[in-house]
DNA sequence: CGTTAGTTTGAGGCAGATCAACTTTGGTGG
DNA sequence: CCACCAAAGTTGATCTGCCTCAAACTAACG
């Protein structure tokens, strides 16, 4: 959406692939750029310090990262790492910000994810104070499977998105498996029925 | 900041008056207005399935609250209180939309400040993960009385900011009364050292 | 002063983290 | 194409932080 919109004003982007696993940018880096994805999938994590990671936010085609600290005039507070081999584009800051001063539609649109995404991690945070982490994790395997089909997830990745651990999401992956409300196959997974899913952790 | 631009634009604000504990919006309304803090102090709550309160952010004198809501196009999430007698001016939603179109400026400021709260939102996320309960509590303490050092805040409000549960703040104070770091008196409490008390926690 | 909202302290229990040892998977290079 | 091996996943046992429930106390306001 902010994407296609962009484009609309700009004809050139510099372009850069990236391999699974490959760093985009640095927490802690100063922004330049802002990031648009082509293809593929990026991981959004932040190392707090006792070096536990979490798993912010996932980014897929057409959308865009880096924009919060660009606005925010801050550093990175995250890692943007590729979760697959991943095509983006990119502007640099001084392009955005004579477009988003240019036009006044661009820069609400930004506002706006910026605003979807607060109230997300809010939420989640709300989450993590009260619901179990059962309940955590079944969110996460219906939120990332769900809108990235196409992803093997790890458990570690599933783990860090619902702020709980590996060994409790193998775990309950087991359970699930068992009760047929999901459906492994090698490090992949299945889910038949997300109502189900839900219903089964929260009575 | 936000509100003295604004103000450079707008000349006439409606206003209102709210007591200790009344309610300036509830979670799942509509947005209309736009609200900013002339005196008082105004808490934002979001209440989860089973109940529990998260204490999500804090207005004091001159910051907008219910921009996220407006911006997201989203109804509140989250409900407003007033923390203590307070004083609100506020805008109705066309007129903000006409403001932010004809002052690009204004609407970066908005943007500056989502983009800022949803780093602290994904940070306190992380630290939820990652911190023992006494950590958030120090961390919260400091942020809430070196902040607004003039509010008594209770047990309950700090509990819920820090993601822990009134007994436990409660029993964790007391300790930081033994040891000297905090002196209570009466329901309030005093800070000596902000970096004493991390270090404490955090060793 | 009486009343209510807020605070304190204790005892108990359990969800889930941690540590550890073992198995499986799937990519790679011979 | 198969053998190898590093990375990912599984499972068990243990341990503890802190939440929950309960009951008594105290501050502060009208």
């Amino acid at each position: 959406m902010i994407y296609e919109l962009i484009k609309k004003y700009v004809s050139h982007f510099e372009s850069k692939e990236f391999k699974r696993g490959e760093i985009i940018y640095h927490e802690g880096d100063q922004p330049s750029r802002m990031y648009f994805v082509d293809s593929g999938l990026v991981g959004l994590f932040h190392i707090a310090e006792s070096g536990k990671e979490s798993f912010l936010r996932v980014f897929s085609k057409n959308y865009v990262l880096g924009h919060r600290s660009l606005f925010a005039e801050e550093e990175y507070h995250a890692s943007a790492v590729a979760l697959t081999n991943t095509s983006l584009s990119y502007l640099g800051r001084d392009q955005i910000c004579d477009l988003i001063v240019q036009h006044n539609e661009l820069l609400r649109e930004f506002t706006r994810i910026l605003a979807r995404d607060l109230r997300q991690a809010e939420i989640r945070m709300s989450g993590l104070v009260d619901k179990t982490a059962n309940a955590r994790i079944a969110e996460a395997l219906i939120y990332l499977k769900l809108k990235h089909p196409e992803q093997t997830w790890t458990r570690k990745e599933i783990a860090e998105f619902s702020g709980s651990t590996l060994e409790t999401v193998t775990r309950f992956m087991s359970v699930l498996s068992d009760e047929g409300l999901i459906e492994k196959s090698g490090r992949d997974f299945l889910i038949h029925s997300p109502d189900d899913l839900l219903n089964f952790v929260e009575p």
